[in-house]
Order: C-alpha cells, then sequence, then structure tokens
DNA sequence: GTCTATAAATTGATAGAC
DNA sequence: GTCTATCAATTTATAGAC
C-alpha cells in the first residue's frame, strides 16, 4: 500500500494484484496474498469466498484498465493517422505503468478462454465500429488498402508484445540492462506511431 | 502420438509436451502426464527426475525450435527485403504447427527470467550480427533510418503476437468463429511483410 | 522397466474462540 | 472482523515387489 491502510479489503486487493499478476493463478499462494496483505489467511476467505473469487476480482480490473481503453481513443473525432500516434503514446504509457498486466492477460485467457469475449463486450468494446472507421479511411484514400482488423492486430502486436516478451528481449539485445531497456520501451512511443503511418499512409493522395 | 510407439521415453516427451504447453508448469499436472502416456507416473520420475527436470526438456526443445531459426534466416544472404519475406513467411508457418508455443514460451520466461539469455545464446542466437547487418541497409539508404533494435522488435512483434492473444482477438474480432480466424493468420504471411516493406523502405532511394 | 502402495509436503478452505 | 488450529484433498516423489 502506498497510501496509510485504506480498509481489510483494499489491503487484499492490493496484495492480491501483486501475487496474481506476478504468479499468475496457478502459481499464486494464498498465504503469500496474506502474507503481503499483513493479515491472516482465513480473513482472505471471509472477504472472498475462494481463491477464484478473488482472482476474478482482480482479472476483471485488469480488463477493465486495458481493454476499454483501446476503442476511447479510436472513437474521438481526430485525423486518424493522429489518433494512432495518440492511442501508441497513450498505450504504451499506460503499460509503461503496470508492465506486468500484458502477460498476465494473455495468460489467463489461454488458461480460460471461454469467459474472455462476454467480459470484453461489457467492458464497451465495439470493435465493429472501429474496423468500419478504418475501411472509411481507406476507401477516401488517406491510407493505403489493407484489411482494417490486420491494421488493428498490427497496432495491439506493436504496443503490447514488447511487454510480454520482455525478458526475452532485454535479455538477447540488452544483455539484460534494465535500464536501457525501460528506455527503449519509452521510446517506442515515437517510433511506433512512426513506422505504423509510414506503413500505411497513402503518398499518392492530397 | 502419431506413430506406433517409439519406446516410453518418447511416449512421456510427447505427453509431457502436450499437458506443459497448454497447461504451463504451475498448471500441469505428473498424473494428467501419466495418463496421457498411458504409463504409470512412477515411470516418470524412473525416467526424468522431477517434474522440473521433465518440464526443462520440453521448454529447452521449444526454445531450441522457435529461436535459431529467428536468426538463421538473416544469416543467409539474399536482398534484405526479400530476407524479411521470407522470415515473415516461414516464421508465421511455424507457428501456425505449433500454435501455442508462443504463449507458452512468454509464459515461462516471465516465471523464470534468469535462466533464458544464456539458453538462448547457447542455442545459437547472433543478436549483435542481425543489428549490424539491419543497420548497413539504414547507411546505404536502402531503408529508412530506424534503429534496428526497434525493427527487430516490430518484426517478432507482428509474427508473434496474434498467436499469443488469439482467444482474445479471435473473441472481440472474429465472434470466436476459428476458422475465419485460422484464415487471417494464414493471410497475415503476405500482410505482414507489405505492411514491414512500406514501414521501411526508402522511396527516395535508387 | 514397470507396477502398486504410500509417504511427505503443500494448499485451499472451514470451525470456532475472542 | 480477526485470529489460531485443523481438516480434507491434492500432488510430487519414493519404496519395494515383480
Amino acid at each position: 500500500m502506498t497510501e496509510i491502510d485504506k480498509g481489510t479489503e483494499s489491503k487484499i486487493l492490493y496484495a492480491a494484484h501483486k501475487v496474481f499478476v506476478n504468479k499468475g493463478f496457478d502459481g499464486a499462494r494464498m498465504q503469500e496474498i496474506a502474507n503481503e496483505a499483513e493479515i491472516n489467511k482465513a480473513l482472505l476467505h471471509y472477504y472472498f469466498r475462494s481463491k477464484e473469487k478473488l482472482f476474478e476480482a482482480i482479472f476483471e480490473d485488469a480488463m477493465g484498465k486495458f481493454v476499454p481503453k483501446i476503442f476511447e481513443t479510436f472513437a474521438s473525432d481526430t485525423d486518424f493517422l493522429k489518433k494512432i500516434e495518440i492511442f501508441v503514446e497513450e498505450y504504451i504509457d499506460l503499460i509503461l505503468e503496470n508492465p506486468l498486466i500484458p502477460i498476465f492477460i494473455l495468460q489467463e485467457i489461454n488458461r480460460n478462454p471461454e469467459r474472455i469475449v462476454n467480459m470484453i463486450i461489457s467492458k464497451g468494446a465495439n470493435p465493429q465500429l472501429l474496423q468500419l472507421l478504418i475501411q472509411k479511411e481507406v476507401d477516401s484514400g488517406i491510407i493505403k488498402p489493407i484489411d482494417p482488423r490486420q491494421l488493428f492486430v498490427n497496432i495491439l502486436s506493436l504496443c503490447i508484445f514488447p511487454f510480454a516478451g520482455r525478458p526475452l528481449i532485454q535479455g538477447v539485445l540488452f544483455q539484460n540492462n534494465k535500464e536501457e531497456y525501460e528506455k527503449f520501451l519509452v521510446s517506442r512511443k515515437k517510433e511506433v506511431s512512426k513506422f505504423i503511418i509510414n506503413a500505411i499512409k497513402n503518398n499518392d493522395h492530397e
């Protein structure tokens, strides 16, 4: 806790977040969460019925922070290429503040793929709108012809993967230099949108 | 086993691969591996001392299939842009045959980041060479100025992420239509290299 | 090499006192 | 609400017969 004791339930949620995000559901231990929260293990079951319920609270919260954001930025009515710049910058910033969330989410959706879709839709995701919006840019000739879904997945890939694969890339490309990799990630905020815009901008158009 | 009984050790490795890749180390159970291999649980410990040792055999094998390949393609002496085409096509094909390996590797390197680096180097990865090679292309004006490491990470992101995030993307963008998503992944073999080449090709140059 | 039986340790969950 | 003590089930690993 950064703040001064916000009550037991908050302490539990904070501790559970830390442990689940680091270890995943299968690797997490209720005892470790209790220790982290500086309370007794039995109290976890008093506030949340089971490990599964406690996990769901944490997972839903993580999804809520990372999924709607994707669709919000693109729903604004700025210039499309500008929207990409803003999205990439803000999304990488968001992940920089919670660098373990991507691998946590990827891990858990693969462990239990069924529950995902409804959760996402309920959190306000509107993939159809986003696709139409991209298609409109293609039709008007502002960007080169591309399947909107491919572009969408490309954008997400470029933002998210470097965090999910961090140990690998940091180890191989940066001799495990944490600070250098941090800089590398920060500089991606500009590099990635440059890369995407170069890829799709239609130079014939004016 | 697709082939007719290759001996106990092979049966174990095949079964362990299946279970570990699907469930991860923490989620895997020795009993399930034994069932899958149609042998007794004690026999697992006879052939491999412990769950940890058995896991390492599987993990090393997975790394061996997916890491060296990255550097091999780029070491050939074809035209650089052609190399990107070939790499993207072949690497996506490789993952299509083992679609769960990416999330498996990402999950396990995050669970135990330390052991990674040495393993990769020992498998013949040569990141320095690849960086120099990209830098040469920049210097000669064939591709636009870019940090070689950024380009490298971009290529990997675009190839790997759509598999790691499959349940999410397939669920949201494809209403969970498995066949459609399969087609989408296959068409990425062409789409991704087009995207990358558009992004980096220097049109001023000739 | 392969099996049955079982040990030994871990872990999620509950009972019951305060 | 919070704690101690403990249950019950699971799970890795080993002993020992064949």
